[in-house]
DNA sequence: GCGGAATGAACAT
DNA sequence: TGTTCCTTCCGCA
């Protein structure tokens, strides 16, 4: 689950359960245990997301910085907080919630002046207000390098992943293989456009749903169905499966190790 | 019960 | 280009 979208739940999520609070920290399993002990008893200023970073202001002006990877995840509960099941790097405790983190990629505390560093790496979040999608059309116009390739580049945009690069280049009908320099500034600007929104109800509804009304199996008489991530798209790990547009059946190529879906007849060669 | 895959990215080579 | 981090879940015995 964890692309941008999810992050920024959990940013809000984080905001609201503890946003201006004194907070209790501790690292059960042992690997964030310095980190937690200088967290504990500061108050949590205040939760943010840029792209996939979870960033944790506190008292002091250091940062709690979480990237959940692939594996990690979070679960909230009430207070008290059971034992802790698993493998728990960092739990929080609030007022009346506690949050436990398990299996991040990152978990670490930044110095004041962390957060711009990590921040100057980092693409524009179609998720913030602040996200330009000039900045990410200034990297992709000049470089042979594939779009789907940027598209999951966190330098270039920061927040959208594998499920969402695949959706957004099928919907925009778009050839994952055309170089950034052959797509038209347009057409970037529709790419971005429909991230910002698909994200944005990402974040609403807490999963990826992709397909259009009229494309759903109700509208196309269709028994409903819900993917195994828990939403409805065109291609993503639909490889050898029909195009619910078009009917042709959706490839799948390993792209920088990375499963790529497309359809080639909703997605021909050269179209950007 | 086991093996493989998974919504990610840093690092070594 | 390949390795590693680290956890969960699914399909297959």
């Amino acid at each position: 689950m964890p692309e941008g979208h999810t992050v920024h739940r959990l940013a809000a999520e984080h905001q609201r359960m503890f946003g201006g609070r004194v907070v209790g920290a501790v690292s059960p399993q042992g690997r964030f245990a310095e980190g937690a002990a200088a967290v504990d008893g500061q108050v949590l200023e205040g939760a943010d997301a840029h792209g996939k970073h979870l960033l944790l202001r506190l008292a002091d002006e250091r940062s709690v910085h979480v990237h959940l990877g692939i594996y990690g995840k979070y679960v909230f509960g009430g207070l008290p907080a059971p034992e802790p099941v698993g493998v728990v790097r960092l739990r929080l405790t609030g007022e009346a919630h506690h949050a436990d983190l398990r299996g991040p990629n990152v978990c670490e505390l930044l110095e004041p002046g962390g957060v711009k560093l990590l921040r100057d790496r980092l693409g524009p979040d179609p998720l913030r207000a602040d996200g330009d999608p000039g900045r990410a059309w200034r990297r992709i116009s000049r470089t042979r390098t594939p779009i789907a390739v940027l598209l999951m580049d966190q330098s270039v945009v920061a927040g959208p992943g594998n499920i969402y690069r695949a959706e957004v280049l099928f919907r925009q009908g778009v050839d994952p293989r055309l170089p950034g320099r052959r797509l038209s500034a347009e057409r970037w600007g529709a790419i971005w456009d429909d991230l910002a929104v698909l994200m944005a109800e990402g974040v609403r509804a807490g999963r990826i749903d992709t397909v259009r009304p009229e494309h759903t199996p109700e509208a196309m008489g269709r028994p409903p169905r819900v993917d195994g991530h828990g939403g409805e798209v065109y291609v993503y790990r639909r490889a050898g499966q029909p195009c619910l547009v078009c009917g042709g059946v959706v490839r799948t190529v390993e792209v920088a190790s990375r499963n790529l879906f497309w359809c080639p007849v909703c997605q021909p060669p050269g179209r950007g």
